[in-house]
DNA sequence: AGCACGCCGACT
DNA sequence: GTCGGCGTGCTC
């Protein structure tokens, strides 16, 4: 008898392998890889769903039970899906079948009750039941009698097959009516799958915008890069430049030659332009996929990518494992956005599916950035990657005039507000004059930083060159790379002045602007207003259309809009993911940076900028204000060669989380001294931590990790080992109730 | 994990 | 005699 092989949802990540049932004869032709089952697993014979992975003659386990059902009628999984799932189980430490689930429109699944499943939305549709020549040779004696019935006949006839709904819309007829003209025998109903249509604006279709010259220049190159298989080619070009404009012909390319492309954005609700661009530019042959679509809606969308209807799929993260037909491109857009490496299981990184997925379909990957990610920069720097650099602005717009306050002095001339003397009076001329003004509050890692109000000292590891941290539970200063700790001193260990805990929130610095200036209206935009307002796009057009004064926000605010009337942006405090911890920390403030500064000035007028910060020498502040990534790069990757940082060496790690803290604690310590038994005399591979997480404690459980690093050739006989070791701690009866999981490049 | 199987102590 | 304590081990 045939066999299956199956991933099974009900195993966990430590019994996760392929398990073989046998096909029972009547699912013999149903049974096909890709599909999903249902199946009993376990002593219990818990009933679960699986999804096949490969048939085989016979199985050399001796007893084996039945496939129960089949779910699907074709496969949901192309066979390149399904070995990247297995290829998931192993870089990202999860169960292939979660990877298989990661990719496909959730709904789709039988949630652990066995409920919601998504159904394709039959719609009834009429037509006629006769040749048109008959039915319009009927019209005038109908138009004397049934005046509704002639109404939607001649309708019907104009349009063709309808639905109901919409043809008794349009003519504003009675059901009744149309059943009149089936009992005629003239029409006939029947039902149709429909997809769900995008609620999504009807643009007027255009032509794509020309190039200019180098863009053109560049253009042919990636058409040549496209050429050699699974390709990645870098675009470097600041805001304004036009990259768009080059994705939109290489797309136009793929077309021509019949592939299709993946365009990832880090945010669908920020890229609102680029989406209307490209529903104007290729219509129908757009699918959105992302997380604000309704299940329904995803699935349509899904089912449009897979059928080979929508050949340029647009969307976020999860978007990268769209059923494209014949894949030519890839494009991440914003490459050094976060927002591309999943924060929940599976912890996968969008970059480096994609990079898996252009290596199999020998389709182009390219990555487009106004401020490179430094390991991809440094991938193009040593020849892996091609570089192409568009340096321009389309009308060599100037850049704005960057002022950077010095706050350490604003202190000690009385003032302890948010907002600098020269902020404050470049806002209340804004105001004046009726121009707009953007606040960012740069939050990230609110009220750990310790510094010096006086001298702006700030605690550093002796062994790794990071801002320590202040953890409130422990009272002590912890260096999130190695786990260095040391108490913390009543007043400044430099100069003797007083220590500062950095942090403000976005409601705190808008009760100051409404002491400032009472009869401004302040927008606020942060995670609490977007809820409360539906949307971003709600307060942004509310900002654009109203002329409101002033928009304070969160990084929300650093991308993705023009704002023609926007002359005056304000950093209120640089420095806070500065000193984050985590060697990310110095490329992720200066693209912040970097980004909201050229807000300022889009229109006509030429915009202005004020960074305040406690550490006015600071380097990454003083390139982000002249928008120099070439010099920060060269500091940056200098700093990491130092570090033993990425790109030079590849973290990995293993978090730990429980309710008992000693126990997660005696668990990490436990998997440090496994790691270390093992890789002792690879002197290369550094074993780090245990570190507690930035936040210790996230509903009652206590997260720790530890921290590897290895070079990038020993990454796979590492994470073999981790996941050894996750197994070994699973098996064992004291960890029991723990957590762990393992991690590529954690981001904390 | 989640569940059955199994091998000992105190109960109607 | 048997009900149920949890320790042990398996999941196609």
């Amino acid at each position: 008898m045939p066999v299956a092989k199956v991933a099974v949802s009900a195993a966990t990540y430590w019994l996760d392998k392929l398990y073989d049932y046998n096909i029972p004869e009547n699912l013999n032709d149903a049974v096909k890889i890709g599909v999903r089952v249902l199946i009993s697993f376990g002593r219990g014979a818990k009933r679960c769903e699986g999804i096949v992975l490969g048939i085989e003659n016979s199985s050399a386990y001796p007893k084996l039970k039945d496939i129960k059902a089949v779910v699907d009628v074709e496969p949901v999984l192309e066979r390149e899906l399904l070995s990247l799932a297995v290829w998931m189980h192993n870089r990202y430490f999860c169960t292939v079948y979660e990877a298989a689930k990661a990719m496909l429109p959730s709904g789709m699944w039988v949630g652990k009750d066995g409920s919601t499943r998504t159904k394709d939305l039959l719609q009834e549709y009429v037509a006629l039941d006769m040749n048109a020549e008959e039915a319009n040779r009927l019209l005038p004696d109908l138009r004397k009698k049934a005046k509704a019935q002639a109404e939607l006949l001649s309708v019907l006839l104009e349009t063709g097959d309808v639905s109901v709904t919409e043809l008794l819309h349009f003519t504003g007829c009675a059901k009744a009516s149309l059943v009149g003209l089936k009992e005629k025998g003239i029409v006939y109903f029947y039902k149709q799958h429909v997809l769900r249509k995008q609620h999504v604006l009807k643009e007027n279709r255009k032509p794509i915008p020309a190039m200019t010259q180098e863009q053109e220049t560049i253009f042919k190159k990636l058409k040549q890069d496209s050429c050699c298989g699974g390709h990645i080619s870098l675009l470097h070009g600041v805001t304004g430049s036009g990259k768009t404009v080059l994705y939109l012909h290489l797309i136009q390319w793929m077309l021509e030659k019949g592939k299709s492309s993946i365009v990832l954005v880090p945010e669908i609700a920020l890229t609102q332009p680029m989406l209307k661009a490209f529903i104007s530019y290729f219509g129908e042959q757009v699918a959105i996929l992302h997380s604000r679509l309704s299940t329904g809606e995803r699935y349509d969308e899904w089912k449009r990518v897979k059928n080979g209807s929508a050949k340029i799929i647009l969307g976020t993260r999860s978007a990268v494992f769209a059923p494209a037909q014949n894949l030519g491109l890839l494009i991440i857009d914003e490459e050094q956005e976060e927002s591309y490496i999943s924060q929940n299981s599976p912890r996968y990184n969008s970059h480096e599916i994609a990079q898996y997925r252009s290596a199999k379909n020998k389709a182009l990957l390219l990555l487009g950035t106004a401020t490179p990610n430094v390991s991809s920069m440094y991938k193009a720097q040593i020849g892996r990657y091609s570089y192409y650099n568009l340096p321009n602005r389309y009308n060599k717009r100037e850049l704005p005039k960057v002022n950077i306050v010095d706050m350490k002095e604003e202190l000690k001339k009385g003032n302890g507000s948010d907002f600098s003397t020269l902020l404050r009076s470049e806002l209340e001329k804004n105001i004046r004059k009726g121009e707009q003004s953007i606040l960012f509050l740069n939050r990230r890692g609110t009220n750990k930083l310790v510094t010096c109000e006086a001298c702006g000292f700030v605690y550093e590891c002796p062994r790794c060159s990071v801002a320590l941290t202040y953890h409130s539970n422990e009272q002590r200063l912890i260096c999130h790379r190695c786990g260095y700790s040391r108490p913390i001193q009543g007043a400044c260990p430099d100069c003797g002045g007083i220590l500062h805990f950095v942090g403000a929130g976005t409601q705190k610095v808008v009760e100051e602007l409404n002491e400032m200036f009472p009869d401004t209206e302040v927008l606020r935009m942060d995670t609490d207003t977007v809820r409360k307002a539906g949307s971003h796009e709600a307060i942004i057009n509310r900002f654009v259309e109203e002329k409101v004064p002033i928009l304070v926000g969160t990084q929300m605010v650093t991308k993705g809009f023009n704002f023609g009337n926007v002359t005056l942006v304000g950093v209120l405090s640089a420095d806070q993911s500065l000193y984050a911890g985590d060697y990310r920390a110095g490329e992720r403030t200066f693209s912040l940076l970097t980004q909201v500064i050229g807000r300022s000035g889009r229109g006509n007028l030429t915009g202005r900028a004020i960074v305040q910060t406690y550490h006015p020498d600071n380097e990454i502040i003083k390139l982000s204000a002249e928008q120099n990534y070439a010099e920060f790069y060269q500091m940056e990757i200098a700093l990491r060669k130092i570090q033993n940082a990425p790109p030079f060496t590849l973290l990995l790690s293993i978090t730990v989380s429980g309710e008992n803290e000693r126990q997660v604690i005696s668990c990490v310590n436990y998997v440090k001294k496994y790691l270390n038994l093992r890789l002792k005399n690879q002197n290369s591979t550094q074993i780090l931590g245990p570190i507690p997480l930035f936040v210790v404690k996230v509903n009652n459980r206590f997260r720790y990790r530890v921290n590897i690093s290895c070079e990038a050739e020993q990454g796979q006989s590492v994470r073999s080992l981790m996941a050894e070791v996750i197994l070994k701690c699973y098996s064992l009866k004291e960890f029991r109730n723990l957590s762990i999981y393992g991690e590529n490049n954690p981001l904390e």
